[in-house]
DNA sequence: TTGTATGCGTTATCAT
DNA sequence: ATGATAACGCATACAA
């Protein structure tokens, strides 16, 4: 069997090239018989558009451009994964890129992603405020651009995340609720969400009547997952036994950071959760194997995966002046999971 | 700044666009003078040819099918993450794929990636010999498809892999010079590289004249690593225990089946290695954080990544018949880091 | 060595 | 309601 295209299908069907395109597309000014007849004929022959020559005359293409910090991170890991299912459903292809929470890498992907001529983009950015400027550009001028996770951006458009603050202030009551009141704080360098969860933290400690201190927000500026943070921490930690201002709780601000805590606190003679209880964020499944099983914070990846889609989809679909909406922004709701490394 | 195309360069420059065009496929015919100063113009206005006409006129993409079993599996993992970093320098872009370990769903990538008219396709395949035909059809006659991982396959192309039965050999002879000779084997359905994993566990058996037990060799039959083998797991290994055959040490021939194993003999309290030694198949840098830290035999992913595409790239550009060609397998050596798990 | 003309498969504009 | 034709950006056969 030859080629088949739309210029086969006139051929065949004795019509012209024009009229198989209306057909095809759906197009009004077409008599109905007409249609079902290339209808039928196309579907009978499996026909497929080609992608290419649609995307060169139309200058719209199916893909849908993903740019998250690393893969290398159960969360994002899950949630690329929920959105390739959900993607293909609707007949569009995923291009992922990492960045590794790096502006320049960053700004090479959104340019690759352009040349490609993606129809959208998700992101979630390098960094609070990373590429602000292209990122407007892009999307009032090129194509949607929906924010997720790292959602403190000042880009305005659709942003999908949880309430970062109250999932922390949760998880911090908790280890209150639990006795302990030394309670320390992970986190990374500032990728916009930190911000949000050191004030869920210091909320919960506020309202216990627990005075904040400075040195328990422990940073760990890391760019990558697979870096060395181990001993870095590991100093932290050992300057505050030394100092006897030992924490007897964790709050995990990072799904990085809330796994390679365990290591750490093991390597320096620390019982969890005897000594130090652990909770944290992160989607990893692996929770339950690591040592001792971690309590997790974990984020609704599918949902918001779907809703991700959800939201870009008809943005691509209809035209419009994006730069005058009004957006909306989606808290959903995270699921805290208490394993053995709270279990007190 | 206005669209710069072709057309528009030939236009800044008094040439024709075929004149450009040669200078910027690096054609013969074209002076040498000529060709400078078209490349030095596309130089500095960022000239990207539109891959959508290029593919139209050319009938081939830049783009490399990548179909893997999944994701949440840390060697497929690490490996398509190398994939990018190479294949970006290289301008090709990756679609990965994930098959489930189903064969009806690695049909649909394969015919998917077909549609997108890839250039190439790199597969670890759903399991042994999954859509040989279909494979076989693609290899000859549509565009080059190279193996990894699971390389017993019956198409005849390159394999890229490492040497199974000598690795398991090596992992299993460490356990028995530590002591242990009640040494199970954890295998997942037959996925090809399950049967030579097994060999180089009864080849080190026997080479130390220890009988080769049939239950200690034990199945876990799923399909995703998301699936709760821990209960199928808890319960055979409960049964070996009731009939006093509970082995003292265990070869994790998967990923998966190698982290999740610690789950379950911590639920049946026996302490790891003491009274059960571990090793395990798997690329997660996690293995410090688990309970305990597990030892590894560790793929070179990197490795792998590198040599798939060095194999791959000239199979695209070349045309030849590939049908007619000899091809190699290439079998690389995994590192093994001996870990908590296994020090006795 | 360079230019002219054509076509890849599709959609859009203009006729009819 | 349908057809003829041009155009998207590129590469190439052929002409010069």
């Amino acid at each position: 069997m030859g080629k088949i295209n739309i210029k086969s299908i006139a051929a065949a069907l004795n019509l012209s090239p024009a009229t198989v395109s209306r057909a095809l597309n759906d197009s009004y000014e077409i008599r109905e018989e007409t249609k079902q007849r290339v209808l039928a004929y196309a579907a009978k022959h499996n026909y497929r558009p080609n992608p290419f020559a649609k995307h060169l005359k139309t200058g719209k293409t199916n893909l849908i451009g993903v740019v998250i910090p690393f893969l290398s991170s159960p969360f994002f890991l899950e949630f690329i994964d929920e959105l390739y299912k959900l993607a293909m459903l609707h007949h569009y292809t995923l291009l992922p890129f990492q960045t590794q929470n790096r502006e320049e890498i960053e700004k090479e992907a959104l340019d690759f992603l352009i040349r490609q001529n993606v129809a959208g983009i998700i992101i979630s950015p390098a960094f609070e405020n990373s590429n602000t400027a292209l990122l407007r550009d892009i999307h009032h001028q090129y194509c949607p651009v929906i924010l997720f996770d790292r959602i403190q951006h000042d880009l305005n458009t659709y942003k999908i995340g949880i309430h970062n603050s109250l999932e922390t202030f949760k998880a911090t009551e908790e280890l209150i609720k639990k006795g302990r009141t030394r309670i320390a704080f992970l986190c990374g360098k500032d990728i916009g969400n930190t911000k949000d969860r050191i004030r869920g933290y210091k909320n919960a400690l506020h309202n216990y009547g627990i005075p904040f201190q400075k040195e328990y927000v422990i940073d760990a500026d890391y760019q990558d997952p697979t870096e060395d943070i181990d001993s870095e921490l590991k100093e932290v930690f050992k300057k505050l036994q030394a100092s006897n201002h030992m924490p007897n709780a964790i709050v995990g601000g990072t799904d990085t950071l809330s796994i390679k805590i365990l290591g750490v606190l093991a390597d320096l003679d620390l019982r969890v959760p005897d000594d130090v209880a652990v909770i944290g964020f992160t989607n990893t499944n692996l929770a339950d194997y690591l040592n001792p099983a971690l309590s997790t914070i974990r984020q609704p990846t599918q949902q918001m995966a779907q809703l991700t889609l959800d939201l870009l989809i008809p943005l691509i679909e209809k035209q419009q002046n994006r730069q005058g909406m009004v957006y909306e922004n989606f808290l959903l709701e995270a699921t805290t999971c208490y394993r053995k490394s709270t279990d007190i």
